[in-house]
DNA sequence: TAATTTTGTAACTGATTGGTTACAATTAGG
DNA sequence: CCTAATTGTAACCAATCAGTTACAAAATTA
């Protein structure tokens, strides 16, 4: 089963559970009130979440308390800001090669605004 | 169906095509000649891509071709943004609520019960 | 005009997904 | 010790996904 950070995120509920993981160590059964959806339903999210590295567990006795790991989310940060400056600096896919060109040729002043 | 930028940029082989669409405007053809799928299975994709504005398309003849729209990541970017801090400044979750609590005790109670 | 190229899409298929209910195991509390 | 609470997971189901092959339509070209 393919279980990267991406596919992990594209679910809404998965991204509505880990930004509720960021503000306090939650218990599953805790999660789960925050959703209509039932209590398994969360438990297979939260693995899912936890087997990328997105969220944490930590077993106290019977409890067990899950918060977020947003460091796992570097590497879909990492991803886009590969593309940050083409929309930033307002280029498209056209745009950005016709002004490396002349970049290259000419010298013409290129904006290079960084994140 | 579901169709927003996070589902979309789920799939390793749609990433790849985005990717590819950055350098150069491709016609459809030569998009499925750099992978090993089939030319409608790329097709597919392309709509996909295309239907949260991904990929932009221009038809001149009976040729299309398509450009990547990289402002459509602007959102998983804010959605990433937000969480940076907190893995940047090596923060984890109840460090952030610790350190958050320390200044004062105005941040709202989180709601997200979904319907 | 006839044949070829380029493309989208319908129809189908197997795998995966997101959800459910049911149940078992472990811990806590009377 | 017995009962309740907390949790993971198995088994199942409907829907969606990612791929295929087949075909039709439009534009090019010989």
């Amino acid at each position: 089963m393919r279980r990267d950070v991406f596919q992990a995120i594209a679910d809404p509920n998965r991204r509505a559970i880990i930004e509720l993981l960021g503000h306090s160590q939650l218990t599953p059964n805790a999660v789960a009130a925050h959703f209509d959806v039932s209590r398994p339903a969360i438990s297979k999210h939260i693995k899912i979440l936890a087997e990328c590295g997105l969220v944490i567990v930590t077993q106290r006795g019977r409890e067990r308390y899950y918060e977020a790991n947003y460091k796992a989310l570097g590497e879909v940060s990492k991803w886009v800001d590969q593309y940050r400056n083409f929309w930033e600096n307002k280029l498209d896919a056209l745009g950005n090669f016709l002004a490396s060109e002349a970049k290259v040729h000419k010298s013409k002043p290129h904006k290079n605004k960084q994140k």
